[in-house]
DNA sequence: AATACTTTCGAAATCGTTTTCGAAATACTA
DNA sequence: TAGTATTTCGAAAACGATTTCGAAAGTATT
């Protein structure tokens, strides 16, 4: 027995396959009669439309495609998972993909995504993603763009991000706060938008309660590995550097370098502070656990989503105006920060 | 502009739109200059043809839909990122939904899927779907369904699963092996085929090696998650119960398990060694680090699109002949349970 | 030179819906 | 009662590709 098809819900009660799709979609120019009859019958046998079918002739294809840099990260995992979430609610699928910072997939996914059909595309650029040039496609593409945590600037988009320069802020005064006086920094690419953010929040902290800035203090990870965390800190204590609070850009960093702390008998955080960020799993599993900062990662999808679906009619007012959304962070305090 | 279209490219090259199909999908009756020419032209203003258009007439989307029963667990997250690359190699898309334990939106997901169109549905069952009726739609649905990890006996469709009882037998014995005489055992519901399947292997592996069974150590769980692991273990203190090991059917309860065991001071692995299920990201997190089985979630998803790729071959000879795929499990030996 | 076979192409049908537009039937107005 | 307005429906043309099938031209075979 073959997928049931219009025609035949048509055939089965002698009308035409015209109006049996005007009353399943509740146009208005149907007879209720008739209206209740369809609805009854294809209720009954378990008939809807087929997607393909219909995406054709609409234009409209129910799907969203996600652009993630990459999946290993649980953050992304996380707005992944509030996605689909999100998207179900209002009956559209999510098509996810990975650009594994690379920019070559960032472009190929793109291209596929549009060829797909989707009626969006959730981007969240690569951390390389400087020279946006291999994205002017998308500026007069027919397919809309928004742009999610790793933004540009310089794309003319919606966008949607966490304010990392005040997130950061409050992170480090937080470590301030509790009696911190030479706070550790470990960072990221010096490219990565958010990265420079975040120790810029980072630095207007450390001058807002007057403390001097030690370039010696800032470590630059490759990849934000756990193990890069540890080098760090083992680097810290093999050159005797003091410190007592580190601020790490991501949960990763941070527990490789509360490992390292751990093996070296430093006490945290009496003697040495530690906060991360992102509120990943990761964060409450580890012990002591790790103060973070919360992301929101539902909050975000939930914004997007929401755009979306007002999508046509906001944006068409000016294109001009940028469409930004922020995503407010709360600092989680836990055991890895708070004296008393 | 528009986005281009197959009788665009015909026009502009003076030919029909039916040559173009054809040297583009590879067909053999078309010259070889044509070809070049056709070829050469496309690949110079990127055209590719539209999915939804093409798919109609095909019957082919080139998308997987994936129905897990949670997104807040770790390992199918694992399995669903290892989905998306082994799919984006071979020019698939996956789209993920969430049936939350729920039978009903289990089957409400696999109405969507099917009637959005994709070739495929990859179905891990809920805990509780020992009941198959609800299924029965996709013993007879035109869409082929491939059961994982969360399989049921009673559906006749391809299956990939790990070998539960194997795992735990040898999860087991390697508390055995380091010297563990009353081992416990933190299990979840008692219908999840899952959850009995790695309770027979923890019994065998006590049979074999001829040490009483003790129903006071063996707990069940609700939802498997940390808290319910320390609680176990604090009833296992409060009532004096002697034990030396602990073999836990997912790392949350494992990990929950050793929170309480440090809190009561009992050295990890030497008082009470623990092992987990599942080689989550948090085992190797956690200190000490977790012994746990690794479940292969690369391998499970390169299996089943492979599997995928190949059915429809493979699955006309005898849809009476099973089809299993065991994936192999690899215990994992960490901190928590290496004793020397 | 007539026939048969190959190669190369395109007209047209098709996939399953949606949507426009006009026809037919009915109700309303003057 | 004639004329106008309103409902209610369906025929047919899309949407953009694929694929069948036959025609035309070129090659090979006698």
């Amino acid at each position: 027995m073959s997928k049931l098809k219009l025609t035949d819900i048509a055939a089965a009660l002698g009308i035409s396959p015209a109006t049996v799709s005007k009353a399943l979609k509740g146009y208005s120019d149907v007879n209720a009669d008739t209206r209740k009859r369809i609805l009854d019958y294809t209720q009954q046998v378990g008939f809807k439309p087929q997607y393909k079918a219909s995406s054709l002739r609409t234009g409209k294809s129910g799907t969203i495609g996600v652009i993630l840099p990459s999946l290993q990260n649980l953050y992304f995992l996380e707005v992944l998972e509030a996605l689909v979430e999100a998207a179900n609610k209002v009956d559209l699928l999510i098509i996810p993909l990975s650009s594994h910072e690379s920019i070559e997939q960032e472009q190929q996914h793109i291209h596929t995504l549009s060829h797909y059909g989707v009626d969006a595309i959730f981007l969240s650029l690569t951390q390389e993603t400087a020279d946006i040039s291999h994205l002017e496609q998308i500026q007069n593409s027919q397919v809309p763009v928004f742009l999610f945590d790793k933004i540009s600037k310089q794309l003319n988009r919606p966008k949607f991000f966490v304010d990392d320069r005040k997130a950061a802020y409050e992170a480090t005064r937080h470590l301030i706060d509790q009696g911190c006086r030479r706070i550790a920094h470990f960072r990221v690419s010096l490219l990565a938008q958010t990265s420079i953010d975040r120790f810029l929040g980072y630095r207007e902290a450390l001058d807002a309660s007057e403390l001097p800035y030690d370039k010696n203090l800032v470590f630059v990870s490759n990849r934000g590995t756990q193990t890069e965390g540890t080098e760090f800190v083992q680097e810290l204590l093999n050159q005797k550097m003091s410190f007592d609070g580190i601020f790490a850009i991501n949960d990763e960093l941070a527990i490789g370098a509360m490992k390292a702390l751990k093996t070296a008998d430093i006490s945290i955080p009496n003697e040495v502070a530690v906060v991360g960020f992102s509120n990943s799993i990761l964060s409450k599993t580890v012990s002591p656990q790790l103060t973070t900062v919360d992301q929101g990662p539902v909050q975000i999808a939930e914004s997007m989503i929401d755009a979306f679906l007002k999508y046509p009619s906001s944006a068409e007012g000016d294109p001009k105006i940028e469409n930004l959304t922020i995503i407010p962070t709360a600092l989680v305090i836990r055991e890895s920060s708070r004296r008393n």
